[in-house]
DNA sequence: ACCATAAGTTGCACAGTGTGCAAAGTTGCA
DNA sequence: TGCAACTTTGCACACTGTGCAACTTATGGT
């Protein structure tokens, strides 16, 4: 009854969705965010203005979607641990799991990008506050009602602090490009420091 | 030589800025964020819309006064912590202070507005970036040099995940009005928590 | 008290945003 | 082939956000 959308729609689709943020994404780079207009993406990615508002919210969204790429392979990472691993283990080991995304540097780049403009921030924050909310109900799932609902909103909102974290000090320490295994060390060491309660080693 | 402004004129913009966030407030409880334009909130403040624009960047922006007062309080209680008290002790007492704010109810019904309203939701979740900012500031200066980078902008950053999510739970659960001491307790749990590293008490 | 001046408010113009709608263009399947 | 479903596009419209110039009001010196 429902139409399963065959092949080659879903893959038009995917494949302008894509021409668009990655024009969005070039544009930004050069003329530097907050110079950049919808039309411009639009032209830019040869669809109309209004095909590119079919795809995106706004311009700040079509930026989105490396940070949302990355978030997802977080989540997907976390559902693949096996269960009976220790709940922060499995955490740890998911959000560690990222740094192989593929585009990586473009998200480091957003990251630059978006301390400096507001509007492009404050994207980037709701991208990984939606996720935050599929991860929460990701740990409910796991957990299985044997925790607290703030024990939960506060473990998640943590970790992708801790992430976030991670992510801007990698960002900021390599303005080039950064290794991914740099990346991995700092979100290890950000996620230990939260396993250990941030229990100051270095003073009294 | 440079003019200091005397009373009136002061007096007059701390005025309206009130006006017009309390207008954008109430409008917002009875129309339901979404269906409040910035004409709108001009006109209930009686200003004109081009003032309101001189006040604040958007009709959201108008709604994180509150917001911004209670991640005020929070940083001015940290600031008056005694140094020598141990970092986590006086991050916790100074969230838990912010319980004590006055318009405490109007936070709560803006956690209720934001979900449901991604526009209202991001510029609040700008709010609080700009707060952690202050507050990594305030943290640095305190250790003065005797931490990594990562350490404060992960300890800062999870703290606060920690106050939001306490913020969240508080504001869900009582969708009229709350009370100070239920807001105080969730804080205090909910950073206990995170002192602990999240070891999981309940669980295997 | 009075006026020059700095500070605040307002209207207007203009470029850009975001969305509903209907006309056109594509694609998938019988 | 041809029709049904889907996608793209242009257009209209209300709203946003900001520069600019005219206007109004508070302040301080004389």
């Amino acid at each position: 009854m429902i139409e399963q959308p065959t092949g080659r729609r879903e893959q038009n689709k995917l494949d302008t969705r894509r021409a668009i943020a990655e024009a969005a994404l070039n544009l930004a780079r050069t003329h530097g965010m907050g110079a950049v207009t919808a039309d411009q993406i639009a032209e830019e990615a040869k669809v109309s203005r209004r095909t590119f508002f079919n795809y995106f919210h706004s311009a700040e969204d079509a930026l989105t979607v490396s940070t949302e790429s990355f978030l997802e392979h977080a989540v997907n990472e976390f559902a693949a641990r096996p269960s009976d691993e220790p709940l922060l283990d499995a955490i740890i080991a998911a959000l560690a799991a990222t740094a192989q995304v593929e585009n990586l540097n473009d998200c480091g780049d957003l990251f630059r990008l978006a301390d400096g403009n507001p509007d492009l921030l404050s994207t980037q924050l709701l991208a990984w506050e939606r996720a935050e909310a599929r991860i929460v109900r990701a740990v409910e799932e796991r957990l299985g009602g044997s925790a607290t609902n703030l024990y939960i909103l506060a473990l998640v909102g943590s970790v992708l602090s801790c992430a976030k974290a991670a992510m801007r000090e990698w960002s900021s320490a390599n303005p080039v490009q950064g290794s991914a295994a740099d990346l991995e060390n700092h979100i290890v060491n950000a996620l230990s420091m939260l396993r250990d309660g941030f229990a100051q080693s270095t003073t009294t």
